[in-house]
DNA sequence: AATGAATGAGGATTCATTCAT
DNA sequence: TATGAATGAATCCTCATTCAT
């Protein structure tokens, strides 16, 4: 038997040792193919324990996309405030580097809507829910402010930046076999290099935003 | 028993059959809860007879994809080709409503990677891949002549298209437990149209892409 | 694999094999024990086999007992009608022995409303309580002739002959451990010989439901 | 944390409470659903508390059908005593009442050989059976004097009235499923009112067990 | 070519019970 | 005496796939 954590800090500490747990395994293995047998035999902990943490596989899971997202906000906070400005490009390299850096929150944010959202209960839901926003908000503000965007597009460029992320996460990593395939010369085409990809996209994305800042301002977006 | 399939053609037109059912169940129920037992009964065919035609569920589910996806390169070619220019936003709300009108296609498509391509044959996977790059070549050079975009930027441009539809398909069609969360006026920021938010986004993103061509054509892209 | 029950005859043969074999490895291990595996290995199929025939495990003991039950109203049938006439000691004589010599039915009677109602699908519900109504319907009729007992009566007399059973098997047969605290003479009172103590009681209980035909017929039943 | 229960009196006054926790915890929801954890919640007692009192929840819902089967006996007795003499009807009536008005108690009674009997240790069991024992003589005894029964049949009405008890719960108070299917016409025949058709089958019983007195006192009972 | 009965691996989840503090 | 975190056994059911006819 493992040691009890006794006190909250002990709890919450032990939580934390199991998401990152969770999120290391996942660099191993898919998602579908992870078990919580598995994942608790990982931890040190019995299956059941894991259950005493997190009340389904997807609550398990969604916690530790939490987590992930909630640092990469925060690193991406700290990186965007070095400079007071940004151009598209820079920005967006900033953006696309530190996500390749975060192997583990860009496997789990296909799986949000797919997988992770089907099995959880409504507290944990809307706890989700009302982090990301948050996160949003504030996030968007700061986008704002470093891309000197119009109020509202911030937050519209993170949500247009995590479709982004999403999509070129599927194309840039597909299963081994497939994997295998696309390394033909006749298939160069679908070949996608995740981080140079997701940068590419982003700076023509912000630099659509900002366009009208400079050229046309007739193109006002509905909101 | 079904009259049976003797001559090549009508082996074909029950192939095409068995995909049109599938295209179908897929507007009533989600890809993992539909089974094979679920779609054969929907066909008038039995279990067995499926895998006649498919060598998987995944299989079936990907030349269903197939299909959408030639029908709709070919819908869209002649939409776009019925002006011989567009602007940014004109191409923009042609694709978005064109994508939007598939629905079908748009609930695969995020399954391509995370489900569909994890069980194939390889011939089965390699011919997917090849229509694939055939179709994003033409349908490259179209868009890059209607768009007047530069060589490679056609194709680079249907890419994010397909990543953009990915990823916000995803935010805008979350689980029924979780929509029923998003009405919550606290979480207006969350909800996402997927038609219009596909349109302003690919806009943004064609004209991040032809901004060069009038005002600085030094940020080249690599690939 | 098991040879193929293709034909309807041969599926219904399956059927009631599975059922015997259910039926026999109740009298080795109580229902609780008795997983689904542990019967598909009996029966010489797989686990998925079992699911073919029955929903779920209620409904396939369900089925065991309607077996029992219908076998049983049929052979007391018989046995009552050798005699057309019959005193209430020698009925309760002979509905006694006739359970007594069905372990199986027995067994199961207690479990009807504590366990196998538990997990079945209406339709299976409504058949059997269908099943039962029309035995008891005809088993009433019969009962009512043999014993001369007013019209209702019958059933009614059926409905206490089960409760009966229900019970005093309950007394009958403790767990292996209860009963060999009973074999202690000071628990002699608590010690209940199914097969004559469920007579006496019918007995009885045909005497006094039949006593006023002779003395007062005043005490008439409310329905 | 509760306050400790340091002396012999507080401890048996907490054993007591939670007995009548978990008496009308049996009214929300049946044993099957009821956990421990609830349970102890309910107590307002941490879940390891439980065990200190009573070794498993076997033990714990015996302890419980004890006290209630005591203290029927205990009102049966003095409601008995009442009048010195009963007809059957109102002997049935006046026991069929008092059973009516402990749902608890009437729960319980058919769960005990097929559940409560299976996990105890051999004091408790011992103890259980004894005390029946007492109360079923005791009760047996009160029983002969109010309805001139023979001696022995008094404890012998008990037992019945047991079974009948438990049989006649169980086809009277079906799972909710079953329940709303009985309230179909044509299954009118299957519905059973607990207390009116445990008074007239008592009445019965005790006609049928009394009957000799007047009429053909031939029908000896063999033991 | 069509059938559909048989397969059987596969996994999340519950909960009575224990025991270190 | 009270706690409650940890345990881990235990089991039903699903469903893609196969293959004998």
């Amino acid at each position: 038997m493992s040691v009890r954590a006794r006190k909250p800090e002990a709890k919450a500490a032990r939580r934390e040792a199991i998401l990152a747990v969770a999120a290391g395994a996942l660099r191993r293995r898919e998602y579908a193919q992870l078990t919580m047998a598995e994942l608790a035999e990982a931890c040190g902990l019995a299956k059941g324990t894991l259950y005493l943490y997190f009340g389904t596989k997807e609550e398990l899971f969604l916690a530790t996309l939490e987590r992930e997202l909630a640092q990469w906000f925060d690193d991406l906070g700290s990186e965007l405030l070095r400079g007071d400005r940004h151009s598209a490009r820079s920005f967006a390299t900033t953006v696309a580097h530190s996500l390749a850096a975060r192997p583990t929150l860009v496997e789990l944010l296909p799986l949000l809507h797919t997988v992770l959202e089907h099995n959880l209960g409504e507290a944990t839901a809307l706890g989700f829910k009302r982090m990301l926003r948050d996160k949003l908000l504030a996030g968007g503000r700061l986008v704002e402010t470093v891309l000197q965007l119009r109020e509202g597009d911030g937050a519209r460029l993170l949500l247009r930046a995590h479709a982004l992320v999403v999509g070129l996460r599927q194309l840039a990593d597909p299963p081994p076999q497939i994997r295998g395939l696309l390394e033909r010369d006749e298939l160069s085409l679908l070949r996608v290099d995740f981080e140079h990809e997701l940068a590419e996209s982003l700076a023509a994305m912000v630099a659509g935003m900002t366009r009208h800042l400079r050229a046309a301002p007739s193109a006002s977006d509905r909101t």
